[in-house]
RNA sequence: GGGCGAUUAGCUCAGUUGGUUAGAGUGCUUGCCUUACAAGCAAGAUGUCAUAGGUUCGAGUCCUAUAUCGCCCACCA
């Protein structure tokens, strides 16, 4: 027997132990169809937050729903190594423990990294149990796992052989502080205060000047010309003329070149091609010279003579003084402009001249748009809108950067010797060959993940039955990252969309709608939510707050009433066990209000399996959720407490909780289990049942209209006597000869009378169901105002329904049933009508 | 500058191919310890569906503008 109250403390221990202990999480019946989700591996470089709780519940629940429905389903889990993010936590725990990350050998720094991953890799898992996960943890991946280094060098070489990967000098975005170039996707834009330095660069042999206007300053010393616009009326004829760069007293070209606005600022840009994109590409139509002043760390290099070694900001001031003092400052305008900052540690980017490896990807991403043409091959986005999120990208995408100067992440499998470059899988033979000390982008084998997981190499059983993944789950942010450059490497080497479908979930924030994060304090982390609430709880709220694709407001409130309806299901349950336990499996007698419920029961299965099959996971709960409240508990277990001693009631109450409990398991994995196995001659486990299925033999629509009637006149009785505060003394008259015992007993009806009686009365009827209520009282004031109130609100709808049918345009126009169901309305309205105004009398 | 989303009850959100009294949770009011559950039950009140036009017999839903908030992308010498 269950407790009093629902304790998901007790219900949730060891269960997920069991689960692993028969296991139910792995795949290879192969006479089932294949279903298949990669989780996405989350970082190994700390714990898993409400994010992740969100996004991998929803492939839990679609996974052991298919598991349910009788599919062979593979979930494989698996983390990242996370390039940039983890080295940046060691590096910080080395500094902590006084040891200079960089002073020690790259072996010796890896040992340490590999014992960081362990640890937080061990308590991603305890998470992934205590979120009741049903992983196949026979297939875990990590991305630096030696099958997939494979994958990522096969990748990498055949790339390289296809035209596709090239090394070339480009200005990249550069991260300062962790020492290593970044992809335009790890770049954050922020506004930021700054200002407009409007410098004098004085015409050579004249004491006219030209005026720049810098926001980088301190870039000057790389600056290889001014450039004017070749239409701009103001400065056309100084083309081909020479200035003073300032302070370095070097001479400089004025050149003409489209790059410079007329409008914008003075109309006159500094050209410094080592460290702006756009005069980089200057640079390349004027054949100039590119200096790079900069070291690696932000500090100014011996290009800038007494600046040296000093920080970038700090070069600035001291410039922009300098300057000032050779009187070649006109002015500093203050601006906002926005600036890039890297995405993990949040170092202003500098521009950077820089040999790096590259993915060509005009030809990789064309591939993809048109593969988004075709409706049987392309990748279906849940909801569809985000697919232009994918499409977009893959417009405007340029050249992915893809090597890292870290040392945790996947070597580039290139040898240099000399002038010579080689690339592949193995090293090359001979001697003085040397591996590029760089590694690659996470995302670039992250981007395998949905194959490289599943032994591609090899063309395995695994890949072949269960690729491509039927869908992947994630948040719309992520799709620029992860999401398109697992589309196109998938058309690549697979020849196919990495998955089916995506769906696609909003991220998490705070109550006030903040994104939740460390700076701000306002992040909640899973695990407590789980210990005061439970999974199940946490589950079933972050998988039916909102539609998907929309963001989540978390609010523990929320949280807490599922724990409420929890309790509700939990004694629900408690009330069908403790009457089932005598139960005999003999034929059914079904009453109507068996039909009636086993109908509306169906009615549910056919609504939940339809929103589970679009992936409306909140719909589906919503639905389970009405059907358990206003269905089962508030009327039919009611109704049963009449009739407990019938076989059928018994029956028809287990086979509905069965059912609930079914539909239930998805999203609550524990307690649905924990119920399910008290049921008697129960010995499956819950998450290997059949998933129910609606049945039409226990639909019986007249029945269903019949009992709703019922309950509607039961409600508008209860109005009745609450609003007219009615006592136990009222004598009741059912006026004609419908089936009242249930009536009665439900409403506690002790005085029946069969003849009218002489005082005061309610009339109470709806559809066939009809009664006075006879009563020793005066109508107060309250109650003739609410009468009145009532005729007032039936008068306006009957007469506007009296409108719509006057007008022939809808009678002509609507179809005929929705012209014969206002008629009706009306006339019930009619009569409704003129049984209140009898009572005013 | 380009795009996307949101705007519905005090709050958080649903709302299907347009169908006529717009739903849920929570909160609120009133009454109930009715032996599954008071973490509950019963009944109730609360909406110009952001605004303005349009299409239609009929619009929360479709179209066109506008406003406010949020996000993405691009540019920013």
């Amino acid at each position: 027997m269950l407790d009093k109250k629902y304790n998901h403390l007790l219900v949730e221990e060891g269960k997920y132990d069991n689960w692993l202990s028969h296991h139910y999480f792995e795949c290879g019946d192969t006479s089932k169809k294949p279903y298949s989700i990669v989780i996405p591996p989350p970082n190994v470089t700390g714990k898993l937050h409400l994010g992740h709780a969100w996004d991998t519940t929803l492939q839990d629940i679609i996974i052991r729903f298919k598991r349910m429905q009788g599919y062979d389903v593979l979930w494989v889990p698996g983390t990242d190594h996370a390039g940039i993010a983890t080295q940046a936590k060691v590096d910080a725990k080395l500094k902590n423990m006084g040891i200079n990350p960089r002073q020690i050998k790259r072996e010796e720094w890896l040992k340490y990294a590999w014992s960081w991953k362990d640890e937080y890799h061990d308590n991603i898992k305890k998470q992934w149990a205590k979120l009741g996960l049903s992983l196949d943890y026979t297939k875990e991946r990590f991305t630096l796992d030696a099958g997939l280094s494979e994958t990522v060098k096969h990748v990498f070489v055949t790339l390289y052989n296809d035209g596709l990967i090239y090394r070339g000098e480009k200005i990249i975005n550069w991260d300062p502080e962790a020492m290593t170039a970044l992809s335009n996707e790890e770049v954050i834009y922020k506004d930021v205060p700054g200002a407009f330095y409007h410098i004098k660069y004085m015409l050579k042999d004249s004491n006219d000047y030209l005026e720049v206007a810098t926001t980088r300053p301190e870039t000057l010393f790389g600056d290889t010309a001014v450039a004017v616009n070749p239409s701009d009326e103001r400065y056309k004829d100084l083309i081909g003329k020479t200035v003073i760069l300032p302070i370095v007293n070097k001479e400089i070209p004025i050149i003409g070149d489209e790059h410079a606005d007329p409008s914008f600022g003075t109309g006159v840009v500094k050209i410094t091609p080592a460290h702006d994109p756009n005069d980089f590409e200057v640079g390349n139509r004027h054949n100039l010279e590119r200096i790079i002043v900069i070291n690696p760390d932000g500090t100014m290099n011996e290009k800038c003579g007494k600046y040296k070694d000093m920080d970038r900001f700090q070069c600035r001031e001291e410039l922009v003084k300098d300057l000032k003092d050779a009187n070649l400052l006109i002015k500093i305008e203050n601006i906002t402009h926005s600036v890039g900052h890297s995405e993990r540690t949040n170092a202003m980017i500098e521009p950077y001249l820089s040999k790096q490896w590259f993915v060509k990807m005009r030809p990789l991403a064309d591939r993809v748009l048109e593969n988004q043409k075709n409706k049987d091959t392309k990748v279906n986005f849940i909801p569809p809108r985000f697919e232009k999120i994918m499409n977009h990208w893959m417009e405007i995408t340029y050249d992915w950067c893809i090597s890292r100067q870290l040392w945790w992440g996947h070597r580039i499998p290139a040898w240099y010797k000399g002038n010579d470059v080689y690339v592949g899988i193995n090293p090359p033979e001979g001697d003085g060959w040397v591996q590029d000390e760089d590694v690659l982008d996470t995302w670039f084998s992250s981007a395998l993940w949905p194959f490289s997981t599943l032994d591609y190499l090899d063309n395995s059983p695994l890949y072949q039955r269960y690729y491509p993944n039927n869908v992947l789950v994630t948040g719309y942010d992520i799709i620029p990252f992860w999401v398109n450059r697992m589309t196109f490497q998938a058309l690549y080497f697979t020849n196919s969309r990495p998955f089916e479908k995506c769906l696609i979930h909003g991220l998490i924030r705070d109550k006030e709608g903040r994104k939740m994060s460390k700076s701000l304090g306002n992040g909640i982390d899973p695990m407590d939510m789980i210990e005061k609430y439970g999974a199940d709880a946490l589950r079933f709220y972050l998988t039916t707050a909102v539609s998907n694709g929309m963001d989540l407001k978390f609010d523990e409130e929320s949280l807490k009433s599922t724990w409420n309806f929890i309790n509700k299901l939990w004694n629900a349950s408690r009330f069908v066990l403790m009457n089932i336990e005598d139960i005999n499996e003999e034929p059914l007698n079904l009453k109507k209000v068996d039909k009636w419920i086993l109908t509306r029961y169906n009615d549910t299965i056919k609504n939940v399996t339809k929103y589970m099959d679009k992936f409306e996971l909140n719909n589906a709960g919503n639905e389970i959720y009405n059907f358990i409240y206003n269905d089962f508990c508030d009327n039919y277990i009611e109704f049963a407490k009449f009739s407990l001693e019938d076989n059928t009631t018994k029956m028809t109450l287990k086979e509905v909780l069965m059912g609930i409990l079914k539909m239930l398991h998805p999203f609550m994995p524990y307690v649905t289990d924990e119920i399910y196995s008290k049921i008697p001659n129960i010995n499956e486990n819950i998450m290997i049942s059949n998933y129910p299925l609606s049945d039409k033999k226990n639909i019986f629509k007249n029945e269903e209209q019949e009992v709703s009637d019922l309950i509607e006149f039961i409600r508008i009785y209860r109005k009745t006597y609450q609003e007219n505060h009615l006592d136990k003394s009222i004598q009741v008259k059912f006026n004609n000869d419908r089936d009242y015992e249930l009536i009665k007993k439900i409403l506690k009806i002790q005085n029946v009378v069969n003849s009218n009686l002489n005082i005061a009365s309610y009339n109470v009827s709806y559809k066939e169901y009809d009664v006075t209520i006879y009563y020793e009282k005066e109508q107060t004031v309250e109650d003739k105002l609410q009468l009145q109130k009532d005729i007032e609100s039936l008068k306006a709808s009957i007469k506007k329904r009296q409108g719509l049918l006057e007008n022939q345009n809808f009678v002509s126009k609507a179809p005929a049933e929705l012209v014969q169901k206002e008629t009706q309305k009306l006339e019930e309205e009619k009569l409704e009508l003129k049984k209140l105004e009898e009572r005013v009398n």
